[in-house]
DNA sequence: TTGAAAGCGCTACCAA
DNA sequence: TTGGTAGCGCTTTCAA
């Protein structure tokens, strides 16, 4: 093997060669953008086959300024989240012919102009921005390209000059609310999002809406902000309101990890759940179900997600929509557990 | 917005004319390769910021035969260990100047190949595929288009001529259950993954060359074989081992979600782990530390793989190795907890 | 129904 | 130190 020539990729030409006929005839038969006579097609067919002959899609794309990719920008590979609206993506997109290529930012800011360029740089058909909000000066970069872009989750709003989708996070943590709060009597608190997350405030925001709708003062409303998305912070924050003088019947927490390390709190000091306190979270991660005792959350459907996002762009490339902006709102499901 | 024709891209020669220059120049001032005066330069580099001229990058994959981009081929997003080894991928790859882009297969053989094609055809420069070990058929379309490859994951082994690396699973299984085994009196079971499930038999005879270890005789080794990796599963499995006349002490389960599976139907029949039966793990899943009580697993290092594949890709590619596959094995680490 | 040839944007060679 | 230009592999006019 060691040593061995690496043999010259197979062309048109090597294909019109030895089909006898024209560079054009062997790309109509491959097209079909004009008609062929049944003979000629079926020996330029048998050359292909014979050849081995694949289409150079880097020729195509720069010569039809279409690549037929699409980039993914994600914050991050690692949050379950994530990988399931790629998946979801890749759903719709591949069988159309397209390729999905996965960028991640970090969510940081830098990261993602940079990404944006990058992106650009690579004759881009479509990208499809998940997490943050899309910053102006990222779309003046793939408005320039001619990219063409979608957001999806919790996007810029409803006045973005772009397609978006987003999912329902601030009605869906105000109908938990409604639902459970009915069930339990005694304080309902809520462990929030770390500040500096944009999906902080509007959880945060739900939740103080569905306490609203029972007509809680906003004086008793009890929220203690976690410093991070994660088991730990969640157990910290929940240590804090148990230890407290006013101890939580119902704590509505801002993602499962959180809700997760809560229970672990609860566990700590001899607290049953849901006897004794009540935790709910968000997100459905594959952890959730698993826990102990499993946790009552809020199923975002990212795969969906990254479906729908799929869609609205597979609509603008292909022409099939040119009108104003889209805003897909996706609705969030609660899934019933043993903790709530 | 809408209607606003799309800006024509701006190209080297739109920077050369504005600069006064050719296109060679502009070209040399933008790849260095060779020598320009501090004058011009200047100009052109003036040029391009003023024009926000970014190189296309498509064109110069078509020029140069070389895209930069690297495909990672894995059978799915979802499962936590795949988008870890990704990041690793990413993490060395992309101050490369490298883009990479992801494809995933389901693990099914006819999805591979067809994936196979679909990097050959866009002028790939490496391939890291993870996961199953890569097909021949597979390999020679990778070759026949120059693409340089890395399998990692449990490869097909030291025998393929192309560079691999995974992880020694099978000492890491025979050294958890020497480890543990000392530290329990009574019998020591296996649940073990799916049958078709290349990991399976590797995982299960690492637990029994640990058992031979102890001069286990073979007719006293207890193996279970899960129904899939799963929770689910994994309950069963446990369910019909602790429900048997010879209850284990210590249960080796061939990964996390089995394991935790197995401590729920430890907890349904009263049993505390790991005070009536320890339980372990692998692959520690991010659900492995906030289970209860938390797992004691062995931690692959998902992330590093990643980045070994790289570093091996990038090195066959920039033309820094160009000698005999390399087989590189990586070592695991036991993480003690409280499950055993 | 088919062929010849231009050109997508870039790099690198050959001259000057 | 710089410019002119061929050509990467493909699609698509324009002619025949």
């Amino acid at each position: 093997m060691a040593g061995e020539a690496v043999k010259r990729r197979v062309t048109v030409d090597d294909v019109a060669a030895h089909a006898g006929v024209s560079q054009a005839t062997v790309s109509q038969v491959l097209n079909g953008s004009r008609p062929v006579s049944e003979a000629t097609r079926a020996r330029v067919q048998a050359s292909i086959q014979e050849l081995g002959y694949r289409p150079n899609q880097i020729a195509r794309a720069l010569r039809g300024q279409k690549s037929r990719t699409v980039a993914i920008i994600v914050p991050s590979f690692v949050q379950e989240f994530y990988p399931w609206m790629a998946l979801g993506v890749s759903e719709v997109l591949r069988p159309e012919g397209y390729q999905v290529a996965l960028y991640y930012t970090d969510g940081v800011r830098a990261t993602e102009t940079q990404v944006a360029r990058v992106v650009a740089e690579r004759v881009t058909d479509g990208a499809i921005v998940f997490g943050s909000p899309l910053h102006k000066a990222d779309a003046r970069i793939f408005a320039e390209f001619g990219i063409t872009v979608v957001n999806g989750g919790l996007s810029a709003g409803d006045a973005a000059d772009y397609d978006t989708v987003r999912v329902a996070q601030e009605e869906a943590f105000s109908g938990l609310v409604q639902l459970l709060g009915e069930r339990y009597d005694g304080l309902i608190a809520h462990i929030a999002g770390p500040p500096g997350h944009d999906t902080a405030p509007v959880r945060e925001a739900g939740f103080r809406a569905g306490l609203a709708a029972f007509g809680t003062p906003e004086a008793d409303v009890v929220v203690a902000a976690a410093t991070a998305y994660s088991w730990e912070a969640g157990r910290a924050a929940a240590a804090g309101l148990l230890d407290s003088g006013r101890r939580p019947r119902l704590l509505v927490c801002a993602n499962d990890l959180l809700a997760i390390g809560a229970m672990a709190a609860a566990r700590e000091r001899g607290l049953r759940v849901p006897g004794d306190l009540a935790v709910t979270g968000y997100d459905n991660i594959v952890a959730a179900g698993m826990a102990v005792p499993p946790l009552t959350t809020v199923e975002p459907f990212a795969e969906e997600q990254g479906r729908a996002c799929a869609r609205l762009l597979l609509e603008r490339m292909s022409g099939g929509y040119d009108g104003p902006p889209r805003h897909l709102v996706l609705s969030t499901e609660v899934i019933e557990r043993e903790s709530a």
